[in-house]
DNA sequence: GCGCAGTGATTCAAGTTTTAAACAATACCT
DNA sequence: AGGTATTGTTTAAAACTTGAATCACTGCGC
């Protein structure tokens, strides 16, 4: 099948999604490990703990919830826990799973550390857009892990007229 | 300073954004991980270079342009040198530089995969874009790219309200 | 009740990548 | 020439990710 290369648009889209998440990743990545001493994955466990009933996840529903293994939930966790931010605790209604507990200490850490944060959001993201293109961001993120989540195979493919190619970055 | 918290609907934007890029991320670095056993990082390279005049970018450049650091950059290289993908020449108006030069190897690596690659970013993003949306998409993506590289502090703060604050993500 | 496939989570062993600091070579400026 | 800034690499350590193997437990079908 011919490849269905980007338009000149999309292209130029393209290039300026892989700017801005790359650059933004880096900064808060940055930011964080200077005030918290963890990367963003870590405050991400932090943060979503706070917001949970109890102040307390299974394992699994943590890990779908951040879209990672639970493999890789493990060891961070397991750091965390080094750190005394979270406390890990076994489920009562079914004793193979484990929940992962927010500390006081790491309640405490996640306020210290948030403003910070999402002063960085703010400064990088928000403080430039428009409302309209609040909505416009929520909505293009929102079909963009639909269609990775759906396994989407997306518009079965006509054949479009050729392009000059680009290799996409 | 009293910090200001995001509102719900940048909320909303932030959380859809955080699931977009690293589910996006992932699915990127899994296909091109299989179709040519390199991270999006090692693709992005060769693919930069096979856009420069002559194939061949300065090492400091390239970094640059990557928004990598050099010492980033000069593992990555020499782990693309070693494939076979890149070759590092000497500059010659600069005996401190080095070039790094995309290979035929390389490019044809790059020509063979980037079909796939194509098809990943178009299955998961522009498939189910509108046209508008795609020139919303550059947009937003610009302004953010913009604010970070210029270190903006954004709007200086006068102090909003108080909201209910989320330590967003 | 028993057996067994499936789930929840961890462990282990590599392997990869990242960082930070130190370094060597060269260029630039005065 | 002399001092400073750049270029790029090296080094060692640490951090992270992965995948396979494993263990404990659940829940279903018989």
């Amino acid at each position: 099948m011919t490849t269905r290369w980007l338009s000149a648009a999309e292209q130029r889209a393209w290039r300026s999604y892989i700017s801005a998440t790359s650059l933004l990743a880096d900064a808060i990545d940055r930011r964080l490990q200077a005030e918290a001493g963890m990367p963003h994955l870590y405050y991400s466990i932090l943060s979503r703990l706070s917001e949970a009933p109890d102040r307390r996840l299974r394992m699994t529903d943590l890990a779908e919830a951040l879209k990672i293994t639970r493999s890789r939930l493990t060891y961070a966790v397991a750091r965390l826990e080094k750190d005394g931010t979270v406390r890990r605790e076994g489920c009562p209604t079914d004793r193979r799973g484990h929940m992962a507990v927010l500390t006081d200490e790491g309640m405490a850490l996640l306020e210290r550390v948030a403003p910070a944060h999402v002063e960085t959001v703010r400064t990088a993201v928000f403080d430039h857009l428009t409302p309209e293109q609040v909505g416009q961001l929520e909505e293009i993120c929102g079909t963009i892990t639909r269609a990775i989540q759906s396994g989407d195979p997306g518009t079965p493919g006509e054949d479009l007229p050729w392009r000059r190619r680009s290799c996409s970055s």
